[in-house]
RNA sequence: GGGCGCGUAGCUCAGUUGGUUAGAGCCCUCGCCUUACAAGCGAGUGGUCGGAGGUUCGAGUCCUCUCGCGCCCACCA
């Protein structure tokens, strides 16, 4: 006997052990994902890879939706396409200062001068942070995001993204930083940018603005306090409010203009209690008559609807909570009264939480409180990442318009909307009702320090005061710029902050405002137009359902105004990771699964394999079992390659003329099938499709075609031998190919045992060649022929006999037409069947009998 | 209060424009060392498709209502 097993470099017992590592290395000397920037649009395929925040851990969830990209990423390039998929990391922002102050022990204080070589304490200690100056601050931040940045690539490599690593990008580095100043200055000339002073949603804790995107409810106990303000000559009128502390603030009381109740009321004053302030009793639509008492009163600021009626009825401002959080030291214009003053003094310089009780205390003493507070939950805004509910203060800020404000705009923005191609379809509707609920403009600056600086000074007038009309900003040849660090042009460093000379704008970009350029900053825009316009606008971006309302609807809104069109042609939006119990995956709940264990337990491809098997938006559960048998395909892969390929011995050449018998060009006529449906699935963002195609098509050709033909491909003499060969070589790569995408080591492990080259460079297989090779092949010949097979191995196990059990005789009863879709010869090599018969019936179904040795029952 | 999605075998999910006896994997049961694979192979048990009604020759697949779950949005007196 010949020994074929080494003809190709076929190992005797292949194994998934270190095939990472591996390939991870021979695809990085290799290039084979490096993208060709010498294509044309048309050839080209980009991905805005979602930059993921480096200031924590990667997570399962990462692993899953990144695992979606990565497949279609793979089958792009095997049909065909330069693929731009670059990477970048999210280390700007506020998640980063945290990260910093915590891991160092550090916090910023910018008015600290700069310390050369600064050596962060060895010990944190979280409770004693160390003050440094922001430029010492941001340094640690770059250090540390640095070395969280190579954690998570070396982790990419291994889960096996195909990522050109070439095009790498971080929101905080310089090319970021020019991108979105540039676009910021860009807004700011054509008017799409402004500055504006305004009651601005706070976080008292990291003592900044927050945009509308970010803001969550949260439900928290509070009181309806009811207060009595008093009338000349008349009842008091009652008023119920959950933030009795903000009755300083009192503007005006405020009732529906059609309750009945109240009418007789407006045009009137009431005075506030404890203070005697005179107050207004005003009419708004947005009073609801149901509503405690139905008449309500306004503050300067306890909630948005505050606002609204603040602007539409025109009230004077009478702000008391600080930036800090705590109430100002000085009474507000109005409250002019010995008494009110003394009882606001009490008050002064304390927090939310204690000035609500001291105010209760003078309500009470003033006998103004009536009855006991009514304890409730109600929903709180906070910022998604503060623990503070958040206060209304009335702060300078920069926003860019989004359409909240400007009915064109937001038509603009819905139109962009549903010009995008959404997967799944569904998704749109999420954009469709942020955009069309939006109630104010896009806010922008954060008075925070590790960000994208303002790109903008102030002239200061003769007594100091910044002109805020009059903003200086640089020459986009001159981007990145630090206003804090740098002068103007026109002004020398020491007129900073003098009479006359100038001063920087002190606040960073949102971390949107530099991630909604990721197309651009990835795609070299106004730096390497060569390259921009190659790739932009892009084909995919890909992205969690949650951050449709900020990253998404933002890059559309820039580009909107920067570029007249859409970022990119589809969205590809994944689903959320669920624990096994089926709750979503968070830090905020503890539940988080980290995926270098599950990598190593399982392999890259098991892993991979479990997140493919998830539809985009579709919710998926965190499922081990997926990945145990995700493992069991990856070695089930070598194996039968190991098969095939020793089987096929000598013959190289892969020669489709040699298929001739109808079972081998009935099981390629099936593949082509299979090839044609993967591939539309493909270029429909199915992957999940793709892979559920191709691994039935592998398992059944393992279970029923491989053992068929088993007997007949070792024979060296017959065309019949050289046919099962040929088409098991035919198959072989085809599968080698189509699995590609999804488990890509192990995939391109058994290619190069017998080809030249990465199966990722190589071509995606083609339905019309595998046509053109089964020639006349009817699928139904190996259904037919597997169902005969299947009905002898029934009979054995019903006997509990072994498979090698010699069977005596079979005798298959169907239609004529089904005689001559038997592959006989190999059905019987298969079940060892000395003899095969077939008896003509009327009916539709075959009937087999098996006709088992005597010696057993 | 509004919107989106989901409810199919014990579990995780397919089921494409409505069409023959509803599928897969896992689990479980029984059996098999068969020269690619015992981290394997073969076979089998198990759902009437959340509920009700309707359209149709025919519905898991369309319509209405309803129950349950998840997520998002909403002016927090």
């Amino acid at each position: 006997m010949t020994n074929r097993s080494h003809s190709f470099n076929v190992p005797d017992k292949p194994s998934l052990d270190g095939i990472e590592a591996k390939w991870v290395d021979v695809w990085n000397e290799s290039g084979v994902y490096h993208f060709d920037r010498t294509k044309s649009r048309e050839e080209i395929f980009s991905i805005d890879t979602p930059p993921p925040t480096v200031s924590g851990s990667l997570h399962i969830g990462h692993v899953f939706s990144y695992t979606h990209t990565d497949t279609v990423a793979r089958f792009q390039r095997m049909n065909g396409k330069s693929v731009f998929y670059p990477m970048g990391w999210d280390d700007n922002g506020l998640p980063t200062e945290r990260r910093v102050q915590n891991y160092y022990g550090v916090r910023c204080d910018p008015s600290i001068p700069y310390v050369e070589d600064y050596v962060p304490p060895a010990k944190p200690d979280p409770k004693r942070q160390v003050p440094i100056s922001r430029r010492n601050f941001i340094e640690l931040c770059d250090k540390l995001t640095t070395e969280d940045e190579k954690v998570f690539e070396r982790i990419w490599r291994t889960l096996g993204l195909s990522v050109d690593w070439r095009h790498t990008y971080a929101t905080i580095d310089d090319n970021s930083r020019a991108t979105a100043q540039r676009a910021f200055l860009r807004n700011l000339a054509r008017g799409e940018a402004y500055m504006a002073e305004a009651p601005t949603l706070w976080d008292v804790t990291f003592r900044t603005a927050v945009a509308q995107a970010e803001l969550e409810d949260r439900d928290r106990p509070s009181a309806y306090h009811t207060l009595s303000f008093h009338r000349e000559g008349g009842e008091p009128v009652l008023i119920e409010t959950t933030r009795p502390e903000l009755l300083a603030a009192c503007v005006a009381l405020v009732a529906n203009p059609d309750d009945e109740r109240y009418q007789p009321l407006f045009g009137s004053t009431v005075r506030t209690p404890v203070f005697g302030v005179e107050v207004p009793v005003v009419a708004h639509r947005l009073a609801d008559p149901e509503k405690g008492s139905g008449i309500a009163m306004i503050c300067t600021f306890g909630d948005l609807t505050d606002v609204t009626w603040w602007r539409e009825l025109q009230l004077p401002t009478r702000p008391i909570i600080g930036w800090d959080g705590r109430i100002v030291a000085d009474p507000p214009a109005g409250l002019d009264s010995e008494a009110g003053r003394v009882a606001y003094a009490t008050l002064a310089g304390a927090t939310v939480h204690t000035a609500r009780e001291r105010m209760i205390g003078l309500l009470r003493e003033s006998g103004d409180l009536l009855g006991e507070p009514k304890q409730i939950t109600h929903p709180v805004k906070f910022y998604e990442k503060g623990d503070k509910p958040l206060e209304i203060v009335t702060t300078r800020q920069w926003y860019i318009r989004n359409g909240g404000r400007d009915e064109q705009i937001r038509e603009d923005l819905l139109a962009r909307g549903r010009e995008l191609t959404w997967h799944p379809g569904h998704m749109s509707s999420r954009y469709e009702h942020w955009v069309g609920g939006l109630n104010g403009d896009w806010l922008i600056s954060r008075q925070r320090f590790f960000g994208v600086p303002f790109p903008v000074w102030y002239p200061l007038d003769d007594e100091g005061n910044p002109r805020y009309d009059a903003p200086i900003t640089p020459a986009e040849s001159a981007l990145p710029v630090d206003p804090s660090s740098e002068a103007p042009e026109g002004y020398t460093a020491d007129q900073r902050g003098v009479p006359g000379g100038f001063t920087g704008d002190p606040d960073v970009m949102d971390t949107w405002a530099t991630s909604s350029l990721s197309p651009q900053v990835a795609g070299g825009w106004e730096r390497d137009n060569d390259l921009f316009q190659r790739v932009f606008p892009m084909d995919l971006r890909p992205q969690g359902q949650d951050i449709i309302r900020t990253w998404l609807f933002a890059t559309v809104v820039r580009s909107h105004f920067e570029h007249g069109s859409l970022p990119w042609s589809t969205a590809g939006i994944s689903g959320w990771i669920l624990d096994p119990d089926r709750k979503k995956m968070s830090k905020s709940k503890g539940n988080v699964v980290t995926p270098i264990d599950l990598l190593e337990k399982y392999s890259s491809d098991a892993v991979r394999y479990w997140a493919a098997s998830g539809r985009l938006g579709t919710d998926t559960a965190l499922d081990e079992g997926q990945m145990k048998v995700g493992r069991r395909l990856a070695i089930k892969i070598l194996n039968a390659s190991k098969f095939a390929l020793s089987v096929a011995g000598q013959d190289t050449a892969v020669d489709a003329s040699a298929v001739t018998e109808p079972l081998d060009r009935s099981m390629l006529a099936a593949l082509a099938e299979v090839v044609a449906e993967a591939t539309a699935a493909f270029e429909n963002y199915d992957h999940t499709r793709a892979l559920e195609r191709t691994e039935r098509f592998f398992w059944d050709l393992c279970d029923d075609y491989l053992e068929l033909v088993k007997a007949r491909a070792y024979d060296t003499e017959s065309p019949a031998g050289a046919s099962a060969r040929a088409s098991l070589l035919i198959a072989l790569s085809t599968l080698h190919r189509l699995f590609a995408p999804f488990v890509p080591f192990v995939a391109d492990e058994v290619w190069s045992w017998w080809q030249e080259g990465s199966v990722h460079g190589a071509a995606w297989p083609a339905a019309a060649e595998l046509r053109t090779a089964a020639g006349d092949g009817d699928p139904q010949v190996l259904a037919a022929t597997a169902e005969v097979l299947r009905a002898i191995r029934k009979s054995k196990s019903a006997a509990k006999l072994s498979m090698r059990a010699e069977v005596s005789n079979v005798v298959v009863r169907g239609k004529q037409a089904d005689h001559a879709r038997l592959a006989g010869a190999d059905i019987a090599s298969a079940g060892r069947a000395e003899a095969l018969d077939f008896v003509p019936s009327d009916d539709t179904d075959l009937h087999v009998e098996v006709t088992l040795p005597e010696t057993v029952e």
